[in-house]
DNA sequence: TTGCCTACTGCACGCCTGTGCAGTAGGCTT
DNA sequence: AAGCCTACTGCACAGGCGTGCAGTAGGCAA
């Protein structure tokens, strides 16, 4: 239906729409798409508007009413695929952390902070990891696994409590939980408060104000 | 918070923009409103935009975005709408930030991080802002502003340097960039060392390990 | 009554912006 | 070789559109 370029095109202006919040002009078309007369753009609007992609207002400037087509046409520009990840409510000992019951919604984070499959988010409470740059209310993103290496920042419970917290192995072999904040004592490990790891956090998301 | 007036010619605002896909002219919103002159548009628009409820394109035609958007005729689906935010490379001083060499890339966010427009993301350098859980690094989600308050984490300007600091106004007037780290100092603008703010904080985001 | 805030009018200026018209160049089909 | 489609360049032009500056009028508090 459209051509490759005419696809380019529009996804440009679907860009410049989002990005901005209003629609742009043939000049700042122009200067995204590389052509540098506004005819050359024109040809193009005169085109998506008679395959019905966009409506125009005559003669009135940014008047380019986007018409959403079937797919998204932003194609041609590559945006990252995002990941839907399950915001769990609680990590609780026993139930496995995944579990339909357990997922109050999904948010969507860029393919760079987290690979898609056993991935989970869950926010935060408390001011221990405050200076790993983990805050209360904070979300991290943590994949599912059972073990860690030491130094990694994990979720684990630990006498039925779920915990964020900085998994290491001392020399002498065992295993403490460590605050990232001096006002909290590291955990041990011990056979009467055993070590359960749900996960390692692999990104941390703050809304700011 | 908003003026009866004031109410209104945002709804105004928002209808217009809704019913036609592109948001309306000076001379269109004063026709709207019954408002004869641009001037008497332009003295709404100033107060709706430094009370936050639209953002402005300088000197460009139709260049009102909605902050708290026209909502969009999105087929909502059980997964949000994540919402791309271009991140961008350098924020140089006298530059527009979102010009389009200045973009690498793209980021996917959640919609609850960040809303579409005129927002940007930039990876953090340095470790001044440590104690609010903003590490070297980081990705901060910036909302492009001119203006800020007191108390904001903005993106802004000074010596020609981009920095993210807290922007604070004392009591007696003056204004600091302030930083979240003990080791560093307050920046103190002054007429030798302008201000430029840039944009606020809305989000952070970082990938662990 | 002085001042400040809200809510405008009126007008000139000048860049921004879409439009009209003319033309070019490569690729493909006939 | 002619013709058509895609994909543009270049330039002049008129009016759209935001901006600057000057001014007005009512309400309300000190």
């Amino acid at each position: 239906m459209l051509t490759d370029r005419e696809k380019e095109i529009l996804g440009l202006i679907t860009r410049l729409t989002e990005e901005r919040g209003f629609p742009p002009t043939l000049r700042e078309i122009g200067e995204a798409a590389g052509i540098s007369s506004t005819n050359g753009v024109r040809y193009f609007l005169d085109r998506l508007e008679a395959k019905g992609r966009i409506r125009r207002g005559d003669g009135l400037s940014r008047a380019i009413e986007l018409i959403d087509g079937p797919a998204r046409p932003s194609a041609t520009i590559r945006l990252p695929e995002p990941v839907a990840v399950p915001l769990i409510g609680r990590v609780a000992a026993g139930y496995p952390v995944l579990s339909d019951e357990n997922i109050e919604e999904h948010i969507m984070v860029d393919p760079s902070l987290a690979t898609p499959g056993r991935t989970f988010a869950l926010r935060v409470r408390g001011e221990s990891m405050k200076d790993a740059g983990i805050l209360e209310g904070d979300m991290v993103v943590v994949r599912e696994q059972k073990e860690a290496r030491s130094g990694e920042i994990v979720v684990a419970i630990v006498n039925g409590e779920a915990t964020v917290k900085t998994y290491r192995v001392k020399r002498n072999g065992s295993v403490i939980l460590e605050p990232a904040n001096p006002d909290f004592e590291p955990i041990e490990i011990s056979e009467e408060a055993p070590l359960e790891i749900r996960g390692k956090v692999i990104a941390v998301l703050r809304k700011v104000g």
